[in-house]
RNA sequence: GGAGCGGUGUCCGAGCGGUCUAAGGAGGCGGUCUUGAAAACCGCUGUGCCGAAAGGCACCGAGGGUUCGAAUCCCUCCUGCUCCGCCA
């Protein structure tokens, strides 16, 4: 069976077509929420999709679904004709007999090569509707349409006060040298920085600071490859193509940047049977992200907030299918812990339908306060998905039950410490009035000083 | 990047156009025997799709081709190992 490649794919962000071919035919047929499910329960995942403001027939997928299903059973018959015929000949026979089972096998050749054409092409249908089929969310999820209609659930601490006019991250960064934006514009572009003496050390402080308590939480350590397969991307839920896309790709690679480490540690297990006693596995991996966050200029996308590249620590989970919601509510625990830890005061928020993403089943944001921010707001700092077996599909992630059948796992993901946005927090919540930025006690140790003052020149 | 040799079931490994419904081992599960165990013997032991089921189809790295018929022949690609080149 041919899989038809990307036809929306620009040239320049392709490999060869055959390559993509191969690669996408080792997730035949997984790329998609259940196509026996959608056609089960047309008017939820109909509703489902209203709920989400997206885009996408389920009754296209259905339709598709049955008529690609005739088909098979067709095929299957001529299939099992063309075998019968074939068994016919083995021995010793007439020849008259052969030429007649001959004229027969020819015939079926050309009957079975013409459903097999209806059957790719029904088949490539179906997988470019059914692509587009976001997961079911989770009935508590609050329905709405922006992040406005999040719901706050948390609170852990008070904003910030401060007995002087303070500061946001660009200034102090700056006024610190610890951060260089200006000659990272010339030399890679806007959205890219430099961090530079204490600020190094800061980086690296934030990042061993959040793999200790993953540690210590029983997490296996990852540094990830920063590049990963389009398949991949796609697996996770990625869009790697088109104007739109968050993605760099790689000319002529098939390969692109990775937007965070879920997709390199959701990769991971990609095609495996997992053994069911070894679940949960929890994987912690430390990667760059690149986001090409195109139309995202102004003056909302100033510093370290939104930038092309960035360091971060992922959190991973592949559980069973009953455990995925305790899991999600661990890992949005550990990131509340990560948090309070350096005493940064946050919010946690239930992400609402329209603003969950496609693989997503619920989705809870912890947003810190930053005091720099348009005078002082609350910015995501970390995000935590149950993406349940969404993600399993398409990557062929599956878990021997009891019953001996293999089962797709769930499968989640959550932000520890995204070092950009984590930096912005410690630097203008710690914040003094003479410039210098006090550590939280927690980084101290990481650190090797306690205050961030600027380096006199010797 | 170049050359040579490979990729078969959980693993090892045979297979060179119809007897492959994939030999033979190993491992695993169940059983017989035994006080218990070992040994021996017998049976079972991959995945996906369609189907209520019976059953059917597909899969020998991937894709395409030749053929009435492909694990087996041809082409392309991927991947592993060895040697050479380059390199932190």
């Amino acid at each position: 069976m041919r899989i038809l490649p990307f036809s929306t794919c620009p040239p320049s962000t392709r490999a060869s077509p055959v390559l993509v071919e191969q690669r996408l035919a080792r997730y035949y047929g997984r790329t998609m929420l259940d196509h026996k499910f959608v056609r089960d329960n047309l008017e939820a995942v109909k509703k489902n999709i209203a709920d989400r403001y997206m885009k996408a027939d389920a009754d296209l997928v259905a339709s598709l679904y049955d008529k690609r299903n005739e088909t098979l059973t067709a095929l299957d018959e001529q299939r099992k004709k063309r075998n019968d015929n074939a068994a016919a000949m083995k021995g010793k026979i007439e020849a008259a007999i052969r030429e007649k089972l001959i004229a027969e096998g020819k015939a079926l050749k050309e009957t079975i090569a013409e459903l097999e054409k209806g059957a790719e092409e029904l088949e490539a249908r179906l997988l470019e509707e059914a692509r587009k089929i976001p997961n079911m969310a989770h009935p508590g999820a609050p329905v709405g349409k922006e992040d406005k209609d999040n719901l706050e659930v948390k609170r852990v601490g008070e904003p910030t006060k401060f007995d002087f006019q303070p500061k946001d991250h660009v200034q102090l960064g700056q006024e610190l040298d610890i951060i260089d934006f200006d000659t990272a514009t010339r030399v890679s572009g806007t959205k890219f920085y430099y961090l530079k003496n204490q600020g190094v050390i800061l980086e690296l402080a934030l990042v061993r600071y959040a793999l200790d308590i993953l540690m210590k939480k029983g997490f296996t350590l990852f540094t990830t490859p920063d590049v990963a397969k389009t398949e991949i991307l796609e697996g996770i839920g990625f869009n790697p193509r088109g104007a739109e896309s968050n993605i760099y790709s790689i000319e002529g690679e098939g390969t692109c940047l990775i937007g965070t480490a879920e997709i390199t540690l959701g990769g991971y297990y990609s095609g495996s049977v997992l053994d069911k006693k070894d679940l949960p596995l929890m994987l912690a991996g430390v990667s760059h992200c690149f986001r090409r966050e195109a139309g995202a200029a102004g003056q909302f996308s100033k510093g370290l907030y939104r930038v092309h590249q960035f360091t971060k620590v992922e959190m991973f989970a592949y559980c069973l299918p009953e455990d995925s919601d305790k899991i999600h509510e661990q890992l949005r625990l550990i990131e509340e812990e990560i948090f309070s830890g350096l005493g940064i005061p946050f919010r946690v928020v239930d992400t609402c339908t329209g603003d969950l993403g496609a693989p997503a089943y619920r989705k809870w944001d912890l947003e810190a306060w930053m005091p720099g921010r348009n005078g002082g707001e609350w910015g995501e700092v970390t995000s935590t998905s149950n993406c349940t077996d969404f993600q399993a599909r398409r990557l062929n992630v599956k878990f021997k039950d009891d019953d001996g059948k293999n089962k797709y796992v769930h499968m989640l993901n959550g932000t520890a410490m995204a070092c950009s946005r984590g930096l912005i927090s410690v630097i203008e919540n710690f914040q003094q009035e003479d410039g210098t930025i006090k550590m939280p006690a927690a980084l101290v140790p990481y650190c090797g000083f306690d205050t961030i003052r600027k380096i006199e020149k010797k």
